[in-house]
DNA sequence: CTGAAAGCGCTAACAA
DNA sequence: TTGTTAGCGCTTTCAG
């Protein structure tokens, strides 16, 4: 990190409160309190906007707090209400996902998740977690005190833990795959259908050899590998998997080293993610493989690049901003005590010029 | 939002804990305390791992605690010790940047600021502003009792908020630009420096009628567009803005429609942001125009993007992991009560295809 | 309508 | 080495 630093400019001092008064510290309640001349308890009420107290105290004692920047102590007043006020969210950084934390799918989705949360009023206390390394990861905190309700990212390869967390603590949901019977709250696309649309599509246009890139080991890519495998074993096409990491570094090499050993044995790709297909459509293009002439390419996600890339990428759409807005609408029905089912949103084969 | 609701698979009721004993509740360190047969303030201790507590009963409450599930009140134990391990990381959208917390630069910066501060034993308290509705939004944050740093993440249009802000309080730190004697901390692109490369490239080019496609209002780019506009001046070519807004959704609109008015009369782009260029070389390949030789294209910020567009973008690189580590760094000193001062980060040139 | 008092669950002197 | 005690700053009965 070569930079050049900077001296700050003068800091004047403080100008001095009221005339020359030695600049009344008020920190607590009672600092507030002192100076109006009532109670703590009164203060409390009265910034509480609370019902039983003289509007004229209320509104003089508002004032003062104004006046001197006073503000509550967060941390005590959420103690003594017990309750925080704050949604965690986790992002467990699974099996090959080291870093991941900046793909763009969960920033998005993480990004609609404080809106939706802001718009309820609530805070997000955000957690990248390596589960491999930190084996107590969602118990932690769950049990820290320091959040109502937990939202997690990703089932990753962590679906049994989350499965039995979800056993002594309601108020959770998670972002992922659904399987049948599972006790935890989970918001997410039918990833299996969604593989099938992509199967389809691709087989459709004349497609026999279906290259899968993607992992496996994720359980939600692995179902949009096991619907595409149905529709191909239905339809008379095979559908290979192309182990492929999400981890920005690696992806594209891999993706660059399938398509050079690879690329004859196959006229579809179907990539588990947007990002991999951006690699995958860019390294067919280094090497003069026509899209979708000799190769058809789908995607998964929808992200905003895949309406950018030329020829721009035919993907299947998850539906980011509902699937965000659901997970919220659910956490708080769990926290008003609700036994709330899951949600599988469809996905949506999204036609532009790859497949 | 059209999906499926599932219903949750039965919940078993927990095994009962031990033998058939009902279940003991062991939620505060008293509870503990009773169960161990000593005192609450030594089960403190022994949880702390600290110093003078007799190895055995250390092991042996810390045992207990385990095996109940017991996890601290942090909560409690923070406002106990006038310190949250928390930081505050707020995202101010300002003038034109309604829903930008999804900006693809601003959100890989918050994944490297996750990653540096988990590291240092910090957790990362997210919040999305809109000054415009909540004039109060930093010292409500700073005074909120709740974090015991904050970052900024973008100054917006709230450059003089920042600044008073500063004058009262020490742990802040800022993404954004530099000017000359300001008061608060701020990490970031030498902007303007970063506008003279992409000017002095365009020009080299052949350039001589550059549009600088993005909003003048946001401290940054004024100040890349002005940069732009002095190495021009000087080599007898002219910047004119265009002005663009960066929400995903105008952005596009506008620029095609820049493209569409004014593209005769430009022989090159210089895009605020990647995502920017981004649009503008979708428009211009759909108008058949020719980069880099009828117009040159060059982009700022470097997002993974840059490198997978057909040409590949050309593009003034911002060092975003550089960036934040220096934020988590310089804040962690504030927090010591040094008083830091600001780094500049030097931009550099990246050498693609589009100019 | 307001004050006094009792904690929320934890930590850190200060004693023992 | 451990127990006791006094709060962190706030909210909320319960009296008045």
């Amino acid at each position: 990190m070569l930079g050049t630093a900077v001296a700050p400019g003068l800091r004047p001092d403080m100008a001095a409160d009221e005339e020359n008064a030695p600049a009344a510290p008020v920190r607590t309640i009672t600092d507030l309190a002192r100076l109006a001349g009532v109670s703590a308890g009164t203060v409390s009420r009265a910034l509480a906007g609370n019902s039983l107290v003289n509007d004229q105290t209320r509104e003089r004692i508002q004032a003062l707090a104004r006046e001197h920047g006073f503000r509550l102590n967060q941390m005590a007043s959420r103690l003594r209400r017990q309750k925080t006020g704050v949604i965690g969210v986790v992002i467990p950084l699974g099996h090959d996902r080291r870093q991941q934390i900046s793909d763009t799918f969960f920033m998005t989705l993480l990004g609609f998740l404080a809106d939706e949360l802001t718009e309820k009023g609530y805070d997000l206390m955000l957690r990248r977690v390596i589960p491999d390394r930190d084996k107590d990861w969602l118990d932690r905190f769950i049990g820290s005190g320091m959040v109502d309700g937990v939202l997690v990212i990703g089932q990753s390869d962590q679906f049994e833990r989350i499965e039995e967390a979800a056993d002594g603590y309601l108020p959770m949901v998670v972002w992922g795959n659904h399987q049948e019977g599972q006790r935890h709250c989970v918001v997410g696309t039918d990833n299996r259908l969604g593989g099938k649309l992509a199967a389809e599509r691709l087989i459709a246009g004349g497609a026999r050899r279906i290259a899968f890139l993607g992992d496996t080991a994720a359980i939600e890519f692995a179902a949009r590998h096991a619907g595409a495998a149905e529709v191909a074993a239905r339809l008379g096409a095979t559908v290979e998997v192309l182990p492929t990491h999400l981890a920005p570094d690696s992806s594209a090499a891999e993706v660059a080293d399938h398509v050079a050993v690879r690329g004859q044995d196959f006229d579809a790709i179907f990539a588990a993610s947007d990002a991999i297909a951006v690699y995958a459509l860019r390294e067919l293009g280094k090497r003069g493989i026509r899209v979708p002439d000799q190769v058809r390419l789908i995607g998964f996600d929808d992200l905003p690049i895949a309406a950018q890339t030329v020829p721009a990428l035919t993907t299947i759409r998850q539906d980011i901003l509902g699937g965000a807005k659901a997970m919220v609408d659910l956490l708080l029905r769990r926290l008003a005590g609700e036994e709330t089912e899951s949600l599988v949103l469809p996905p949506r084969l999204i036609l532009r010029d790859t497949a």
